[in-house]
Order: C-alpha cells, then sequence, then structure tokens
DNA sequence: TAGTCTGCGTGCGCTGGCGTACAGACCTGT
DNA sequence: ACAGGTCTGTACGCCAGCGCACGCAGACTA
C-alpha cells in the first residue's frame, strides 16, 4: 500500500488518475529484485506484472540450444508482463533483472480486471506495449545491420536512460550475452570506447563518461527507439524532469584507464569504424 | 456489404460472432491489392485497416539511408494496421503487398469504434498482436544467428502458410530487400536449395516441391513463430483445413534446373552448409 | 602470503556475408 | 529477328565476427 509519491518513480503509475490509484494502489507491493534474478521464464504462466521503479529488466529470447538475446529492456518508463492483458498468460520471452533494484508488482487478476475496466489504464498500457514492438522491430534491424560497436552504444544508452546515475554494474560477458555475441567482441568494442574518453570499464563496473559522444557513436537506432517511445508516452517527459547527464568522471576507476593507453597507441583506426 | 462466406477467407473475420459480423460487415470493403503496392508508408498516420484474404503483406521497418527489412508479415491469419487501435494511429513500418490478392478494408473509426466495445474483437486483435509482437523477437533473433541460407527457408514457409498454393512470385532481388541481404546471397541460397529440389526457381516464379524438406533444412525460428501462433489464435484450424502441401512438379520450370545441375556436380558441400 | 577465481586483453585462423563487377539466360516489344 | 531490359549465376577481394586458446591482473579466500 505504498505511497502516492512513491509511485511517481513508475511514469505509467505515476501517471494513473486519482481514482484508479486509489484501486490500484492497495495491491501494488513493492518488491526488490536482485541482480541476475528470473521473473518468469520463457513458457511460464505469468503471474504478476512488474512496474519497475529504480530497477532494469531485460527480456530475452531464449533459443532451443539456450543461447538467448535480448528484444527489449524495461525500465521504469514500463512495465513487465504486457502478455498478460494481451490475451495469453504465458509469453516466449525470459525475463530477467538487468540491474539491482524495485519494482512494484500486482497480481494478474488485478491487472487484467483494471485494464477490462476499458479506461486509462488500458489506454496507457496499449500505448506501451506498441513502443514495445517498435523497440523489438528496432533490435531486429540493428541486428541485421549494425557492428558489435554500434550496437555496444546503443545498449549502454538504452541502459542508461533507465538507469539514476551514469554507472552500470556488468560484466563484458553478460553484455555480450545480452547483445548475442562473442565476449570478446565486447571487449574490443569497450575498448574502443575507453580510449576515446567514452565510458570507464573495471571489472564489471561502466562509467559513462561522455554521453553525448557515446550517442554520436551510436547507429541510429536508439535515437529512433527513444524518439518512437516519446511519440507514443509523451507524459515521460513531465515525470522524469532530470535525466542523468554529462561527464562526472570517477577517480578510483580513472587509473585503469591510464594502465590500457600506455600499451598502443598509435593505432590506424583510433575511433569506432565507421 | 460482402456475404459471410466470403468473410471465411479472413481468419479474423471468419471467427467473429453474428452479432459483431452485422455491426462490422457492412463497413467492410473489398480492395484488391497489387504486387508491391504500399499500404502506407512509415510515419503515415493510419486511415484503414486491412483484412488479407488472399494477399500478403509484409511490414518493412526502414531505415534513415532507406534501406528496409522485414519485421513481419501478414496474410488472412491476420490484420494490417495494428496501431490503429493500439492507441497511436500512426505507425513505424511501411506496409507493402508482397502478393497480389483482395483484403477487406475497414475505415480506422470503424476499427476503433469495436475495438472500444471491450467484446470478441478486442480480444481477438490483442491475441494476433501478440503473435505479431512475437513474430518480430523471432526475426530479431532469427538476423542475429541464423544464415541467409536459413532464413531463406524461414521465409519462404512464411509466405508459404499464407498461400493459396505453392507459388510465389518474387524475384531474388524482392526477397533479399525483404531479409535485409544482397541479391547474390539470396541467389546462392536458392541455388542450393534448387539442386537439392527443394524448389524450383525461374525469373521470379518460385514453386516449392518439397516442403518437409524445406522445414528440415529450417532454423527453429519458423517453427517457434507457428507453435506460438497457433498458441494464441487456436481457431486457425478449424478454419484453414486445407494447407496447401506436397510435390506436385511444375513441367516448364523443371527444364531450368537441368541446364544448371550440369555446370558443376561433384560439390563438397552439396546440402546446405547447416 | 599464497592460491584460486573472475574479468579482461590479445592473437590466430576461419568463414559468412558484403561490395563490386561481369556475363549468360530469358523476356518483351518493335 | 533484333534490341534492350530484367533476372540470375559466378567470381574475387575484403572484413566483421566467430571459435579457440592463452596470458594477465585484480579480487577474494584460506
Amino acid at each position: 500500500m505504498p505511497k502516492n509519491d512513491a509511485l511517481q518513480k513508475n511514469h505509467l503509475l505515476a501517471n494513473l488518475s486519482g481514482e484508479v490509484c486509489q484501486r490500484v494502489c492497495p495491491c501494488l507491493e513493492l518488491v526488490s529484485m536482485s541482480l541476475g534474478q528470473v521473473l518468469y521464464e520463457s513458457g511460464d504462466t505469468l503471474r504478476y506484472v512488474y512496474f519497475p521503479t529504480d530497477s532494469i529488466i531485460t527480456l530475452l529470447y531464449v533459443m532451443e540450444d539456450g543461447t538467448s538475446t535480448e528484444i527489449s529492456v524495461v525500465g521504469n518508463e514500463g512495465v513487465v508482463g504486457v502478455a498478460l492483458f494481451m490475451g495469453c498468460e504465458s509469453t516466449t520471452t525470459r525475463a530477467v533483472v538487468l540491474s539491482t533494484g524495485s519494482a512494484y508488482r500486482l497480481p494478474g487478476r488485478w491487472i487484467k480486471d483494471e485494464f477490462n475496466r476499458h479506461g486509462e489504464m488500458m489506454n496507457l498500457l496499449l500505448r506501451y506495449t506498441q513502443s514495445l514492438i517498435a523497440q523489438t522491430a528496432q533490435t531486429a534491424v540493428c541486428n541485421r545491420y549494425h557492428t558489435i560497436d554500434q550496437q555496444l552504444c546503443r545498449w549502454l544508452l538504452l541502459s542508461l536512460d533507465r538507469l539514476p546515475g551514469n554507472q552500470l554494474i556488468m560484466t563484458q560477458e553478460q553484455i555480450a550475452n545480452m547483445l548475442g555475441v562473442r565476449r570478446e567482441g565486447v571487449t574490443q568494442a569497450a575498448g574502443k570506447l575507453q580510449k576515446l574518453g567514452v565510458i570507464n570499464y573495471n571489472r564489471g563496473h561502466i562509467t559513462v563518461l561522455d554521453r553525448p559522444h557515446l550517442e554520436k557513436l551510436c547507429c541510429e537506432c536508439y535515437a529512433v527507439v527513444k524518439k518512437e517511445t516519446e511519440r507514443l508516452l509523451p507524459y515521460l517527459h513531465r515525470v522524469n524532469a532530470e535525466t542523468p547527464a554529462g561527464p562526472s568522471g570517477d577517480a578510483h576507476t580513472q587509473l585503469n584507464i591510464a594502465n590500457h593507453v600506455v600499451g598502443r597507441t598509435n593505432r590506424s583506426s583510433y575511433g569506432i569504424t565507421r
């Protein structure tokens, strides 16, 4: 039974009118979720939807041989478990916690009931679902055309948008699994970004130092998805006034760069290729 | 004002109850659509939804440089223009006619009104939308992991499922545009399939000769999407009793094969590589 | 303090797909 | 019959990414 100001952290919940809030809020339960936790497996019957507050959840498509790829990522702008109200209570994706934090959990019955009132909650959920579709489609395009370098930038930006700060706890191996590429590929791409001073990488801790530069290096996919999401869910702006921006250097990882830059400086392709 | 039995051709329409039918049918307009016709561009405001009967429509994501990739394909099992009822009346995809045929067209206002009745039409449309999401996600996975050979098989099977016969009018160049690969890549993949006797290819006319074999050569993506679609829309079976199946050789293109097989017979990798 | 584990950097050979270029096969119209 | 356009086959060099293997450094444990 959370208070209203706590709900503000999730943009969907934050935009519900008082009437809807009074119905829904009593059923919300704040749960904390730890890194790597699986909210549901591919094929599971969904029992809850989750409205992240400061956590990030990634939706993975799992293949027969067990390898998986991220098809979309959900933060405090959305909700996990759209299948519940789309008509079929199970899903073909796996939902994994990408960044530790909390989420409001709502039992399936309640979200369906509220959805079936055919009111603002439904409209909100449908629009959000459409933005999910856009993100998924863009993932398909990005997988087809863009290099690992570009995809890493996209992934970082998408994650960053859903984080309170500019730091991410995530190993290269994990990122590789998200992107569906080799760990070494991520190492190389991240190395380039580090040399450019765009990010700092240190044993599972990524700090984004120069976000504008990151956006320049990225393929169009990020901007397209962001624009589409804002078009579909314009209210986001009103809620999320402060976006974490700008360099804010991190002393203890700074050392790390020095070590690496020394090695080989004069490379022909110093910038990110293409 | 089409008759009921004509509606049977589109599975969504076919499964509407008499009551809904009486409301919707008078507004339906049967339109014929020619190959390559653009139903709407990326960014357009949607004016109609289209329920294909014997036509196929492909949904493409267009990139800034103009190149495009197929995100999903819609035949008589579905509807084009889901954005209309998902809340935002414009879309980021381009809809192009892939196979000549007809579709029932319904003005946006009507589909929204019917959707807002919160009845069976809504449930049907939402479930179909979920299957679209599944297809899009699988496209992303396929783009990431699978070879052109496999993707061609998937594409052929998805198209075949939506066709009355076993023949497709489509040049290799066009297929390449759908898959987002080079024309030459499609030529090679199609050449392999032809040597295996799975398909016949002749200047824009593809005939599938051995569908079971095609399914064996395909990646899992096709089966996954099909299974998921059937799970979400089980009614399809009842409607579509006859599936076009089995070899039914095409004499006049058979000649073509002979010409080519002569060239080089003893190739090490005669089968489709992985 | 030594041992072990985890995360990251790097090198090497291989291959799928790309870009480009060209040529043969077929179709259509005149 | 011929010309021009369309569709398809083939070849060559190139590169991104893969699979594999190894080394190294920071972190954690005993």
